[in-house]
DNA sequence: CGGTATTCTGCAAACTTATGAGCAAGGCAG
DNA sequence: CTGCCTTGCTCATAAGTTTGCAGAATACCG
């Protein structure tokens, strides 16, 4: 596209009477070189504004000093927009990997893409994180090519089939349990859970394992009827709490599959005149940054993103380094405001 | 790090029974090669698992295809977060970035780090986008060396000094002046402004002059006690708004340089007693995602960073292509909501 | 059937850096 | 004086691709 003329090591050797493997030894100050050689060299690299070419580097290195992040997003979603929690997740990766002395490649792809692009990400990073949600064959057919590929492999969010790759997660069946706890705790019977617990979103269909756990240890029979498919949007979830509400069953309480889900929820029943918390109590999940300022204040499970984008971070480089580490699940933490009505802070 | 055994070209061209040129052009789609060569090739390549190394086929055509977003924030910032504004504006550059055809090196970095760093970014990619703030001075040193070595740096926001970089931006001086216009036609006539206004805030410093215009227009003169710096957080907001409270100035109405202010000034009047909007009107700047979701809901000055990614996007890409542009400012609209007082719907 | 245009393919060079082997010079011990 | 080690450099080569040029094969025209 473009042909700059920078200066090379060759350049640098000539002006510096020395040859250029020299050259390249006294700017990686190599022990190997005379600490007069090396300091003429590097004031004139200095002067040239010298800068090494990192492709024929990493070309000669085999190794690219490079961390991909392949972000998905479902094709029908809206176009202008991306959920508020993998935002926060891109942006704490992004800090994890730099503070890492890392490069980071985010790719943003949808599932559909052909294969040519799939191809060509294996071999521009060392390791690759995947993140997003979508089509769960596609999402996992993709990652098992690159697998093959020796591609480093680390995915966030659990993975249900076996599979030659990593996952760091949050512990979401811990989550989805600690929020149907403190609602049966707090005398809630009739619990709805908004979310698609289809293998499509593995994430929320633990969540609801765990939901599942709170009532059976309460000896609580789930109503199939309270629970109604949502996926990752706040519309989503004001058309499922719409789809309740009609269905006309009872209920007092809603866990939904994420805070998004939450926000089109409340809209949804504050328009059929329920009040949250005092008509129903709502509890969402990930404590997005909106989470804290909506009204009423939403109580959450808090996914710690930062503390995950290093986990991330950390297990794909230990990947490439060679060790043989095992899949981790974070712990989530309950935190307490307004909307479940149970009003005591933070736990 | 790592030594991938992956099949090249020439193991294709061995199995292939042609030259590794031919690999090349085959796997290129050239016109050069027959269909029949062609399809045999590609078939040895997928049964192979073949991918291109990108290292040697950037080091050999001199271009990597590759976006560089160079990341800012200052030092001082909690370690745990990130702007949800820039967030906002990396998920929408990614988006832009993928939609043609490119990669997105994303490079966090904070304006102290060394030179190496910087150095280095130049030849990763083909252009660069600047996005951040911090001390100016070290951003606009950093920015000339860059555009120095020959990159194709663009910036989000104002530059001040002239300087060789092409600028995308919102129309901050128009923002600035929409939101005073709006409560000055609401009749509010003290107006405070939160926001540093130094040349560290080459945006709030625009939002300022608009403001500062909106008053000459009235033919009100502005009482400089009225301004108290800020930054781009919430804490700092509501230390601002505090400062603003314990001088006694009077005042019915703010205008805050960005939104996390207002969220912080809010809060800071809500513990001082004063309502909002009755007691005071406020209205903010950018329209994060959580702005239509406070209570009450945000008026504020929306900047959209779909169009925002997309255009400095296709400027980076101008450049490139050797394309003489200018630089741009996007318009912003004045989003109407509860905190202002005047409930009137988006105008 | 000779000449020319067209289509396909191969050869060799280029891109820039990193590194192992080798070499010259000097110091030092025996 | 010989042999050996150390220091500091050079030489040659390798990494995997792209591309300009030339050559071979085929088709076409007169």
């Amino acid at each position: 596209m473009k042909a700059r003329n920078r200066p090379t090591s060759v350049d640098i050797a000539h002006l510096a009477g020395v040859s250029q493997p020299t050259v390249s030894r006294a700017l990686r100050n190599s022990p190997l070189v005379s600490p007069e050689t090396r300091r003429r060299v590097q004031r004139i690299a200095r002067e040239l504004n010298y800068q090494v070419d990192v492709n024929a580097r990493n070309l000669r290195a085999r190794c690219a000093n490079t961390i991909a992040l392949l972000l998905f997003e479902d094709k029908a979603r809206n176009e202008r927009f991306i959920n508020p929690f993998f935002l926060s997740m891109l942006g704490n990766i992004t800090r994890a990997t730099a503070e890492r002395g890392y490069d980071l490649l985010v790719s943003f792809q949808q599932l559909s893409d052909d294969w040519r692009a799939e191809y060509e990400d294996a071999n521009k990073a060392d390791g690759i994180i995947f993140l997003g949600y979508g089509d769960y064959t596609t999402y996992i057919r993709r990652l098992a090519k690159l697998a093959r590929q020796g591609a480093h492999c680390v995915t966030w969010g659990p993975v249900i089939e076996e599979q030659p790759a990593v996952f760091v997660g949050c512990d979401n069946e811990q989550g989805g349990h600690a929020a149907a706890r403190h609602l049966l705790d707090h005398g809630h019977l009739r619990i709805a859970f908004l979310g698609d617990k289809s293998r499509n979103h593995p994430e929320f269909r633990e969540r609801y394992a765990g939901y599942g756990r709170a009532h059976d240890e309460s000896g609580i029979a789930i109503d199939p009827a309270l629970q109604v498919d949502a996926h990752f949007s706040e519309e989503s979830g004001y058309r499922a709490a719409r789809a309740l509400l009609d269905k006309g069953t009872a209920f007092t309480a809603i866990a939904c599959a994420c805070d998004l889900i939450a926000i089109g929820a409340i809209k949804a029943l504050r328009e059929n005149g329920r009040r949250v918390p005092r008509d129903i109590a709502i509890v969402g999940f990930d404590d997005i940054p909106t989470a804290e300022h909506l009204a009423p204040s939403l109580t959450t499970i808090r996914q710690d993103t930062y503390a995950a984008g290093q986990a991330l971070v950390d297990s794909v480089l230990a990947l490439i380094n060679g060790e043989d580490i095992d899949s981790r699940a974070l712990p989530t933490t309950l935190v307490v405001r307004d909307s479940c009505g149970t009003q005591s802070g933070a736990v």
